[in-house]
DNA sequence: ATAACGCGTAAGGTAACACTTACGTGTTTT
DNA sequence: AAAACACGTAAGTGTTACCTTACGCGTTAT
C-alpha cells in the first residue's frame, strides 16, 4: 500500500500502542521485531503502526542486512508542535482576558457598595 | 454520564471536528448552539464533543442563563506539551548521535583510503 | 542449495467512533 | 401559564480502527 498516503500525526499519535512504538524508535534506531518484543502486540500490528506513523511523517526506515531500521523523523512532530502552541496561545489569551473581566467586575461592585 | 471518566489528551484530539469545537472554545467562552453554527455537525454532536473534551481537561463550564458557557483550560494541553516536548528532545537526541555516527563512519573511510 | 530470519501485506472479526433523530429537563420570555 | 429557547442524553446506524492468523518475498547463514 501507499506511503503517500497522507495522515495527521494527531491521528498517528491517538493510539496508546502507536505512541509507545513511536517512543521506541524517537529513543534510538530499532527494527520491527524488536519493537514487537518490548509489546503486547504482535509484529504485523506493529508493522501496520510504523506504516502509520511514517505517513504522518513521524519516523523514517533505512535498510540493515535483512531487517529495517526505524529512526524519528522531526516533520510530523514539528507540524504538532505549531498547532499546539497556537491552542496554547489561544487559550492563555482568553484566560487573561477572562481574569481581567472579572477583576473589573468585583472593583465596579465595591465602588458601588463601599460609601 | 459521568465527566469524571477520564480521556487522554490525545484522544481527544484525534478526531478533526472535535479539534475545531475546541478551537473555537480556545479562542473565546462560546455556547454550544454558537459553536454548531459554525461547524457542519449538529448541535449534539458538538455535545457531545464537548463532553469528551471536558474528560480530557481541555474545556470548562459555568452556566450563564440558559446556556452552557466553555472556556478553555490549560490542563489538558499542558500535559499534552510536556509529553510531546519528551518526544521531541529524544528525537533530536537519537539525530544528533546519528550525526556524529555518520561523521565519524565518513573521516574513517578517507583516512584508509587516502594514502 | 536449503534452512532460518526479518519483514510487509492480505483477510477477517470485534470493538470503538462519529454522527443522526427523538425525547426530556431546566430557564427565560411573553 | 404557556411558548420558546438552550441544552444533555438515549437509541440506533454506518464507518473506521486495531488486532489477529496466514502467506509470500527477499536476505543472511549453514
Amino acid at each position: 500500500m501507499e506511503v503517500f498516503t497522507a495522515v495527521d500525526p494527531w491521528t498517528a499519535l491517538a493510539s496508546e500502542t502507536r505512541r509507545r512504538v513511536f517512543s521506541h524508535v524517537a529513543s534510538g534506531p530499532c527494527s520491527v521485531t524488536e519493537i514487537a518484543r518490548q509489546l503486547p502486540v504482535s509484529r504485523p500490528a506493529v508493522s501496520q503502526h510504523l506504516r502509520v506513523l511514517l505517513q504522518a511523517e513521524l519516523v523514517d526506515v533505512r535498510r540493515r542486512g535483512r531487517e529495517q531500521l526505524y529512526q524519528p523523523r522531526p516533520d510530523g512532530l514539528n507540524q504538532l508542535r505549531q498547532e499546539l502552541e497556537t491552542y496554547w496561545t489561544q487559550t492563555l489569551t482568553t484566560l487573561k482576558t477572562l481574569a481581567e473581566q472579572s477583576y473589573q467586575a468585583t472593583t465596579q461592585a465595591s465602588e458601588g457598595t463601599s460609601p
